[in-house]
DNA sequence: GAGTGGTCTAGACCACAGA
DNA sequence: CTGTGGTCTAGACCACTCG
């Protein structure tokens, strides 16, 4: 039967959106092709294809030359400067917290790790206090993923004198106790951290990683760690589409 | 001469993109209208105006049906927890400080406040302890823009029952050593502040507010500041697009 | 090869602002 | 009234994926 009324295109989004909100579309599945849309809602393939730019940059929906567009709407998760607290990391929560929050979304929670040696960029180099432009760190690079949406992208940088040879280097999802924990069996045990966080259009790589449309905003946290003497020991970065994550923290105030 | 190959919409909006950054238009002039683009670029009048839109999610621009295209173009400015500190406070640097960035970009700085008796919204009212749904907060909401362009909403809410009467109900752009000194001097003293901070979509009246095209993402700062008795006494909500701040703060591990 | 989304055009009508 | 951006159509061609 159609639409009686014309929809505008934003208006047409606003009505898809409510959709994959409210489950009609679920999450991971395919959208119907944009004629049998155009044909629902009468009007225009044109014009259907500008009201999916609007839910692509939205990121609710990841449309796709050949293969049709899926719906990757994820609800916002909490990123708590409390999840570096020893009890979260011993209990593992820190990596458990990701993958019980999506298997409570009813998808498979996924992980890709590289970890190289490798130049680190200028500002991690500095950070770190290393020469910039020498092989002098050691990434742990690594890639969430929510039933095969890439969700995260987050690198762990450390300065390749404190890691090489170390438990750090190891390969697999996870280092017992948590990369802090490794550190600190080194002797070099973290008590401060400073995060830098801003809202950014994603660089070509990482528009590829995250499999998002160039028009969206990622979160980008630069978190350094560093020890009593203030010497800064870890520096993680992440990457998400900005919707992806809640931030949260608290701190005394004088 | 125009452009001898052409471009795509996407490439369209990065060369304008590189132009506004480099200077070449300014911040807070008029782009030059779309057929003028379409002819000078080789393109359909249709391309220019989806180059548009892309810019205008960005915050690059803001064009408006009649008037034209104005480069809405700021660069990020820092929000650090430090702005908090005693010092930042009493000399009136956390004012200063907004006027200082905007000033050092060539633009005014300019303030629109009012001060009222409100019912809370129901996220402040739970925050805050009082009971929903009624008149009993003061709230100072601000709207700071740069040359005529708006780049932040803040509002600050207390309870009425401490603010009654008060020096917080006084108009003006500004209260004698802040907020905070304010609530300090009738008794209730802030040692600690949580935030909450997430990417969003801004709601029909923040864009309106904020004059920013609906596709444009926020960031919404929900600061709230406690006594050493954990009372909040004051929660200052921030909206601003999402480019324009950067978020810093430290904090201890374990 | 058939079907998908990505891009683009030429033209049209509308809403709005300003002289 | 003129010129601006906002929207929309009908149709076209292309790049890509998959059977």
């Amino acid at each position: 039967m159609g639409t009686p009324n014309k929809l505008g295109f934003r208006q047409m989004a606003a009505r898809i959106r409510q959709e994959i909100i409210d489950g009609v579309y679920l999450t991971a599945s395919v959208l119907p092709p944009e004629p049998v849309l155009a044909d629902k809602y009468g009007a225009s393939r044109s014009l259907v294809n500008r009201a999916m730019q609007v839910l692509a940059a939205e990121g609710m929906i990841r449309p796709r030359q050949g293969r049709g567009t899926m719906v990757t709407y994820i609800p916002p998760m909490l990123h708590s400067a409390a999840r570096y607290s020893r009890e979260a990391r011993e209990s593992g929560a820190a990596r458990g917290a990701f993958d019980a929050e999506i298997r409570e979304l009813g998808l498979e929670p996924q992980h890709e790790i590289i970890v190289e040696r490798a130049v680190p960029p200028n500002d991690v180099a500095e950070a770190l206090g290393l020469p910039p432009g020498e092989e002098n760190a050691l990434v742990r690079r690594r890639r969430l993923l929510a039933s095969g949406i890439p969700v995260r992208l987050n690198a762990s940088w450390f300065p390749l004198s404190i890691a090489k040879g170390s438990d750090l280097e190891a390969e697999g999802p996870n280092i017992r106790g948590g990369v802090k924990s490794a550190l600190a069996e080194l002797g070099y045990v973290q008590t401060k951290a400073t995060e830098r966080i801003h809202v950014r259009p994603p660089t070509e790589e990482e528009a590829d990683a995250l499999e998002i449309s160039p028009e969206r905003t990622v979160l980008d946290i630069f978190h350094v760690g560093k020890t009593e003497s203030g010497q800064a020991v870890e520096v993680t970065t992440t990457v998400t589409p900005a919707h992806y994550l809640v931030i949260e923290h608290t701190f005394p105030l004088n």
